[in-house]
DNA sequence: CTGAAAGCGCTTACAG
DNA sequence: CTGAAAGCGCTTACAG
């Protein structure tokens, strides 16, 4: 008997209805992603590393893509938490959303993955590159550089800011100039990168150096200064924080700041499961690191 | 009345199960993307594109990453019809997967992107390379190379066999020798590229040009030559099916071809819906476009 | 150990 | 037009 209802499970296909399922179960077995770029690489890493982490674990995951879009972002945690995901790792697009911080409150547990959210009550699990930016301070100043220019991320974005912050106190501790009218902000997007070189290259006074607040805009900045035939280190140098595979094939490589990635992405869903089982957890940081390489002038030093 | 059940709802934070009403009603809403690397920005990039289209049409995409291995594949696929969603797209991994040839036959509308599977009933969108690698083939034999080799995909995916077939056919007419021993078979991922391109480098009369059949692999070719310090054109040139957006940024800038990757996504939801809608869809082929840059001699040509 | 019933949270067709 | 009932496809607790 047993070996004929099996056979007649083979023979006709039957799939078992998982939506019918998780509608009499607790759980779905299922988490959401929603990320704030899946063109961004870092982003697409992120989502390999917990998918990898999450698979091993028995969960599936759904990734949404929110393009740097407050609203899409909403969008996509209404969706999965409808189709009732147990639940949320979001990368916040901005800080304030009124859905994550409603959502964070009572409907499923969230973890913030790479940038904090201010009256977000959840857990945030990222990489810390205050140390990294120091270093790369220090660096900058041992080059002989006296005065550099950053492209900032937006005011919003709480790694915008907390790099832009480092930037600064570090710059001043070890006595580089960087002052305000070359900070520009972008958008962490490519095109926004190639603007705010634009500008930079544009001022009277030029920065001797420039810092792209991440990879997007370094690759814009990039970009930018090969249009305009302008190099590096020289005239301008270039530094940027995230380490893309082909920074290092340019010539000159660029110098840059890699993030843990992987280890970012597993730690998220670690801590998400942690949350479900009914843990208190805490916020979690990753040191960054620096990567030296030769469009800051490291060849030139001196001479 | 109404009024204070709105406020209540809104008091609550109720929120609608959409797992409890999509197993009441027809359709889910949503529809699965299956690609075979999010890590190859060929695919965030398709990935976001049907996610765009799919908004606009008011439909859910959920994403799952195969990975390349035909076991993921196969695991992401059963996912998404136990989830019920209303159609698939999938890039597939091999050519045989009992579940995708399954699933077309009885479960949901599936269309093929990028790739052909041999024995699975379902139409494919994909760009045509033919002519554009015929067009890349004209151009080595004008700058005067004799004897290329080739970064061939797995034998199994169809786009990997069709490349070669392309190449091979093209190479003979214009008169290019592309002989075995030149050409070497990857997985389509980077390291893979990287194996081959020290291969290629290390045979006793290596070819004058080397053609890697897809972005990663050749991202992995120039990683390897860079590594021992072998530049390009000379000793070796390069050329890649697919552009990634840096290597224009190189120095001297790879001549690569460029594949209409939104314009593929977009038309796969499109067949999708009609699919869904019951009409019958045919294959879909989009032009690639070769460009063309230094990595291959052209400012050497006529030396 | 086996089998029938109740219920998950919705939508829809039907009765009042 | 409003309100109660049936049913989507499962799982689980319960009766036989």
């Amino acid at each position: 008997m047993r070996v004929r209802v099996l056979a007649a499970v083979q023979d006709l296909g039957y799939r078992p209805n998982a939506i019918a399922r998780s509608l009499r179960k607790t759980g779905t077995k299922t988490i959401g992603l929603v990320v704030s770029d899946l063109m961004n690489p870092f982003f697409a890493e992120l989502a390999r590393s917990v998918e990898d982490a999450a698979r091993k674990l028995d969960l599936n995951v759904i990734v949404g893509n929110a393009d740097e879009d407050p609203g899409q972002q909403d969008r996509y945690i209404q969706i999965l938490l409808e189709r009732q995901v147990d639940g949320l790792l979001v990368v916040p697009t901005e800080e304030t959303s009124t859905l994550l911080h409603e959502a964070a409150q009572r409907d499923a547990p969230i973890i913030l993955v790479d940038r904090p959210a201010r009256d977000v009550n959840a857990p945030v699990v990222r990489a810390d590159g205050d140390q990294a930016i120091a270093d790369l301070m220090t660096h900058l100043k041992s080059l002989g550089h006296e005065r550099i220019g950053m492209i900032a991320g937006p005011e919003l974005a709480g790694t915008g800011r907390q790099r832009l912050t480092a930037a600064r106190e570090s710059a001043a501790r070890v006595g580089l100039d960087l002052p305000t009218e070359c900070i520009v902000r972008g958008t962490f997007r490519v095109e926004s990168g190639e603007a705010a070189m634009a500008h930079l290259l544009d001022l009277p006074a030029p920065p001797q150096v420039v810092f792209a607040a991440n990879g997007q805009m370094g690759q814009g900045a990039i970009m930018e200064a090969r249009r305009r035939r302008v190099s590096w280190p020289e005239p301008v140098g270039l530094c940027v924080f995230d380490d893309l595979p082909w920074f290092e094939l340019l010539e000159p490589g660029i110098t840059a700041i890699s993030q843990p990635v992987a280890e970012i992405g597993e730690l998220a869903v670690e801590m998400l499961l942690r949350r479900l089982a009914g843990d208190e957890v805490g916020d979690q940081y990753r040191p960054c690191r620096l990567h030296i390489r030769a469009s800051c002038g490291e060849e030139l030093n001196g001479r």
